[in-house]
DNA sequence: GTAAGAAAAATTTTT
DNA sequence: TTTTTCTTAC
């Protein structure tokens, strides 16, 4: 450790700021301060430490058990924000309107009942767009501002007014009403009533205040209003508050993140110590000081030198391409090219993006190329479909008052109550202001114009459910969600659908929940403690996918979002997409303080790489199936080219003729024409050319078998042999309908029978 | 009440 | 292009 780290480590009294650059060894920092004071004999319930998210605080807990062993570190008090407080809500439920029972309402489930509001109040959803007003609702949140203070508050209520939507405080209100009769919160809730609960009962907070002697937080700057102050709270009494943080790494200002905290901390705390870790260890200095020449852009900062004593490294590189499509091309044959060369592993390469959207192209170039990939973030695996579904029937279990968990599966699998009977039902639990399952056990009384056999069918479905619910206690959480999801009808009606083309997956995902709820339980069993299925709840109400790493995928080339990319590292970083618009985005390019937080993020992306950052855009776009053009962003230029390589463009050392992806498309004749000027590709990445093609002949890659390039659709015959990319060889058994949307019904040797779309399918005939 | 087909909308980032 | 919502026929 160097100086800076080691009194970062050392110094445990009192406030302390550490200010860490990219690359720095953050991480080893934080793990280290609390290894220390566990060593000089502090109790692990006496830290609590605060990350953003699971993987953060999962990867921290794994370093102190190595250095201080599992048994101590597992009593640390160390997880999200939100997992933290949504146990101490639990905890504390006596003595607050919500059981301990409560369940979480994801985004989608907020947006839902948002919608629903919108729609009952007959307002214009032109005007009440439900995204917006549900980012309304959690920004007041985050900046502590109730329902019943929202119309009090001129920042928020004006701000409506002068945008015409003066109804957002009573769409609040509505909603706040409609998730307290859900016994719900949602993810700014656990943190807002948090505070809330520490203000009506001091004695509450007195006790955590107490018993938290040493608060520590990462990703300091990323906290918004009401983290801030609950950990202004919490770390009153002992002052013993250690926030780490990247001022130059703030990038969420938009769900609510303040700058302001960490550059005020000084101000907050003026008994404050300051650290400054500066040295970079991570990456080349070319990307470094790249890096640097970035960020100065920025006005707003906390001043720094981060400084790199790595070998300078190659220079930033730069591609042009003219599609999208081209793009993908070439970015994949360098990372192809760059692979053989320096023999690298497919995990030493990352492809970072602005959105989401810009991966589909990555995504079929490098499946062209037989280059394996793993896409992170996107839908997380608990957002799907067919897994909502199941985990809304263990939320109407551990608590039937859910009403958006009720609505999803009322009806699922189809039991013949739709779409009128609870839209009634509804009516009357929001005329009442109770649950969706408050009025169906009151049913009869209700006198709705509900025919007897859906009545029945609605008491059946009731009494299920709490047939579960008397099980839940004396089952493990395995059994009891094996059992729920069979006597439910949900696995039978996913098998079923997983005979037909398109629903293969989900059955597959539904088998893969309830063989992680299986892992989990053996693991607590083991542990002397059987895990029961509303725990799991808990849980898994505030998981992502950021864990599901299994084996398979430790090999792959890594895509994701720049935002999601923060805190990790990768030899090789490709930012794509690097143009105007898009990064920086148009919707984030409208004031200076917005426009510094996408630096921010650019600067995130460029330090990302321990030895090569290519930056690549492209001169149009497909987007929403239409064609529009682009020019290279701002921040190309901002880089000081002493640190550009000038030889723009990179010739692949291999030739990959047979992938058509780098052709423009056929329509635009616009974009054809600039395909015939495109400068002739210049310096090859290797200089070592001679050396290079030995390389390439003794590493080359298995050419695959079959050229799926183009496919034989129209010579698909009954009993003619294919072969399919993924699930290989095998027999045409049937086919049905015309040619653009024939389906083939196939027996494959070792996949067993499918049905698949044609024109999807890429298939080959053979033999 | 259900299913299929047509029309319209959608992409910023996430605990 | 894909996904969601609305419409219409059984």
């Amino acid at each position: 450790m160097n100086e800076s780290q080691l009194s970062a480590v050392k110094d445990i009294t009192g406030p302390s700021l550490i200010i860490a650059g990219a690359g720095s060894g953050k991480t080893r920092v934080l793990t280290y301060r609390i290894a220390h004071l566990l060593r000089l004999g502090r109790h692990p319930a006496t830290i609590l430490s605060l990350t953003f998210t699971n993987k953060a605080a999962r990867e921290m807990k794994e370093r102190i058990a190595k250095i201080v062993g599992a048994q101590v570190a597992s009593s640390l008090w160390m997880g999200t924000f939100h997992s933290i407080f949504a146990r101490i809500l639990r905890m504390e439920s006596a003595a607050f309107d919500y059981p301990a029972s409560f369940t979480i309402y994801d985004q989608l489930d907020s947006r839902n009942i948002i919608k629903s509001i919108i729609k009952d109040f007959k307002l214009n959803d032109e005007r009440y767009k439900p995204n917006e007003v549900q980012s309304r609702i959690s920004y007041a949140k985050n900046n502590l501002v109730t329902a019943a203070a929202y119309m009090q508050t001129p920042a928020f209520y004006q701000i409506d007014i002068s945008s015409n939507r003066p109804e957002i405080a009573r769409i609040y209100a509505e909603y706040d009403s409609r998730c307290k009769r859900a016994n719900s919160m949602d993810f700014d809730d656990l943190l807002l009533n948090t505070t809330l609960l520490f203000s009506k009962h001091p004695e509450i907070l007195q006790k955590y205040q107490r018993r938290f002697e040493y608060v520590l937080v990462d990703e300091y700057q990323d906290t918004n209003l009401v983290q801030y102050v609950i950990v202004k709270k919490l770390a009153e009494q002992h002052k013993n508050i250690c926030v780490v943080g990247d001022d130059s790494q703030s990038i969420y200002a938009f769900r609510g993140a303040r700058i302001e905290n960490i550059l005020n901390f000084q101000k907050d705390y003026p008994e404050n110590r300051l650290y400054k870790l500066e040295q970079n260890y991570r990456s080349t200095r070319n990307i470094v000081d790249a890096a640097n020449s970035i960020i100065d852009q920025n006005k707003n900062k906390i001043p720094k030198t981060v400084w790199s004593a790595n070998e300078a490294g190659d220079k930033i590189k730069v591609l042009e391409s003219y599609t999208d499509r081209e793009e993908g091309a070439i970015v994949c044959n360098l990372i192809k090219d760059i692979q053989l060369q320096e023999l690298c592993e497919y995990r030493d390469f990352a492809i970072l993006y602005r959105t989401h959207a810009q991966s589909r192209v990555f995504e079929e170039s490098l499946r062209k190329r037989n280059i394996p990939y793993k896409i992170y973030g996107g839908l997380s695996f608990y957002q799907r479909k067919e897994i909502k579904d199941l985990l809304a029937y263990y939320k109407l279990v551990v608590n039937p008052k859910d009403d958006e968990a009720f609505r999803r599966i009322i009806n699922y699998p189809r039991r013949g109550i739709g779409d009128t009977t609870v839209n009634r039902i509804e009516q009357v639990a929001n005329h009442y202001k109770v649950s969706f399952w408050d009025v169906c056990l009151k049913l009869r009384q209700m006198n709705l114009p509900i025919n007897q056999p859906t009545m029945q069918r609605i008491d059946e479905f009731i009494a299920m459910i709490n047939r579960f619910a008397e099980k839940i206690a004396d089952y493990d959480a395995y059994d009891m969600a094996y059992e729920i999801a069979k006597e439910s009808g949900v696995l039978k009606d996913l098998y079923a659908e997983s005979q037909e083309a398109e629903g293969l997956s989900r059955y597959q995902n539904v088998q893969e929940l309830l063989n992680g709820i299986k892992q989990l339980t053996a693991i607590s069993k083991t542990e002397g403690s059987p895990l029961t299925l509303d725990v799991f709840l808990q849980e898994v109400a505030l998981m992502t996918n950021d864990d599901n790493d299994n084996e398979d995928d430790k090999n792959k080339v890594v895509m994701m979002t720049v935002h999601s990319s923060k805190g990790l590292e990768f030899k090789n970083v490709f930012l794509v997409g690097i143009e105007e618009g898009l990064f920086p985005s148009e919707m984030s390019s409208g004031s200076s303080k917005e426009l510094e937080e996408e630096r921010r993020l650019f600067y995130v992306a460029v330090t990302r790489a321990q030895k090569r950052v290519v930056i690549s855009y492209s001169k149009s776009r497909l987007r929403w199936g239409e064609f529009v053009t682009a020019k290279p962003s701002r921040f190309i230029r901002e880089i000081n080219t002493d640190f550009i390589d000038n030889d723009l463009q990179v010739e692949s050392q291999f030739h990959y003729e047979s992938f058509d992806d780098a052709a423009p498309p056929k329509k635009d004749t616009h974009t054809q024409s600039y395909r015939q000027q495109q400068p002739q590709f210049k310096t090859p990445i290797g200089k070592t050319g001679q050396k290079l093609t030995s390389i390439n002949q003794a590493q080359k890659q298995p050419t695959p078998r079959y050229d799926f390039s183009t496919d034989d659709n129209s010579r698909v015959v009954e009993g003619a042999r294919v072969v399919h990319e993924r699930f290989g060889e095998g027999v045409v058994v049937k086919l049905e309908g015309a040619l653009p949307n024939a389906k083939a019904t196939i027996k494959f040797d070792s996949e067993g029978q499918r049905v698949l779309l044609l024109k999807f399918a890429k298939l080959k005939l053979i033999g």
